[in-house]
DNA sequence: GGATCTCTGATCCTATAGGATATTTGCGGG
DNA sequence: CCCGCAAATATCCTATAGGATCAGAGATCC
């Protein structure tokens, strides 16, 4: 039996995460020009699968597209806009949060659990990692949730806001870590419990601690 | 003074909206293969712009892509995608529909007023024509109640389900025009007055009668 | 003398043509 | 009827030419 890569990979899916962990990592400012030749010759491939990559890019706003004139990196999110950002939250998770208590399965449950065993409980040597691992932990949590909840629609049009990613390049190297987590499990406890109401108001506790945590960094 | 194009237009954008007229129209049927070549060809251009259109495309699902074997055009919405999208909105639209209430200005109500004198009130001569005229009427009316409220992010996520295009992709030509239009006129008539909890309220009934119309007929 | 305009050069985006590679389809053999 | 092989088709990528934008230097005008 041989292990197949799952979905193929043609060379402008390499190329986009390449462009992608160049901007999370500031290996491109925002703000600043890309250059589609400069990137091809990085990366040593044609500018054709870079064009591809950018027009990906563009569709989550990480990259903005003048015609005739390139892409440039956006720039980081602004208070409005963070605001704007949790106030979206706060109507599509505390519902869905509900949803999910009332949906709960024997795997729901186990699914939750796992992911929160996940959650590394000894900060990682590099704070960076350390911070990249706690993110990339509360993404799948939050997105598990509207899984378990069930609708489709809100859990795309939460992906596509990408806020995790948003707000990862705000990369505050907060004390960010003990209190998500505690927070993560207070919502998880009244899931299993199967309770809606404490589902939904632990959840909107916890994104509203957050906006405030983060805009008073701001 | 020196009249500006408005916005430089390059060939991947006309393509692009090629590509979806065709869609739109039935041009090339759901679930059908897109052949890049073949539609270069068609438009009588390279495939590079096509290429980025469809990238371009695949970000708002109206085709979806397989590694190495090319883009099909994605399938009709079921019933519960349906559904869900309509639940989507029912968070969103009416707790916007009540901050717009709250928010209102002169220019707010002259807006509203003149989106509402757009609207046909004779039906047009082709019928399709017409069901397009009163999408996109419908369409802009939401995404202006968004825009009153003033909250970026929700307006986006509202654009990026593409409900309208989706929706209208269904197309059945009910008896549409009439009772949407009373029910818009009751939503604009809370918010000109300045009623938050009316404007909510009339919101979640149009979009509930509008889901449960669009369901009894699928 | 200073400012503005124009020209020139370089850089970069846009588009085309062509070749390499992977997949699919059809056919023959077991 | 199933399996394997080969030709055909289409995707994917590269290389290159054409065209637009931008920066800078020089000239002209006030």
């Amino acid at each position: 039996m041989v292990l197949r890569i799952p979905t193929r990979r043609v060379l402008a899916d390499d190329v986009y995460e390449q462009i992608r962990a160049l901007i999370m990592s500031d290996g491109i400012a925002p703000a600043a020009r890309v250059n589609i030749d400069e990137i091809a010759r990085r990366l040593d491939v044609s500018p054709t699968p870079v064009r591809e990559a950018l027009a990906r890019l563009e569709s989550e706003e990480l990259v903005s597209r003048l015609p005739l004139r390139g892409y440039r990196v956006t720039d980081l999110l602004n208070r409005k806009q963070v605001d704007d950002l949790y106030a979206l939250r706060l109507l599509l998770e505390p519902p869905s949060a509900a949803l999910a208590a009332g949906r709960m399965t024997a795997e729901s449950v186990a699914l939750i659990e796992s992911e929160l065993a996940t959650c590394p409980a000894a900060p990682a040597d590099d704070a960076y990692d350390d911070y990249k691992n706690l993110t990339a932990h509360d993404q799948r949590l939050h997105e598990l949730i509207l899984r378990i909840a069930g609708n489709d629609a809100v859990l795309q049009a939460f992906a596509k806001t990408h806020c995790h990613l948003h707000l990862f390049r705000l990369n505050f190297q907060q004390p960010f870590g003990v209190q998500t987590i505690t927070e993560h499990r207070a919502i998880a406890e009244a899931l299993v419990a199967g309770d809606e109401v404490g589902a939904s108001a632990a959840m909107t506790a916890h994104l509203e601690i957050a906006r405030s945590r983060l805009l008073d960094r701001m």
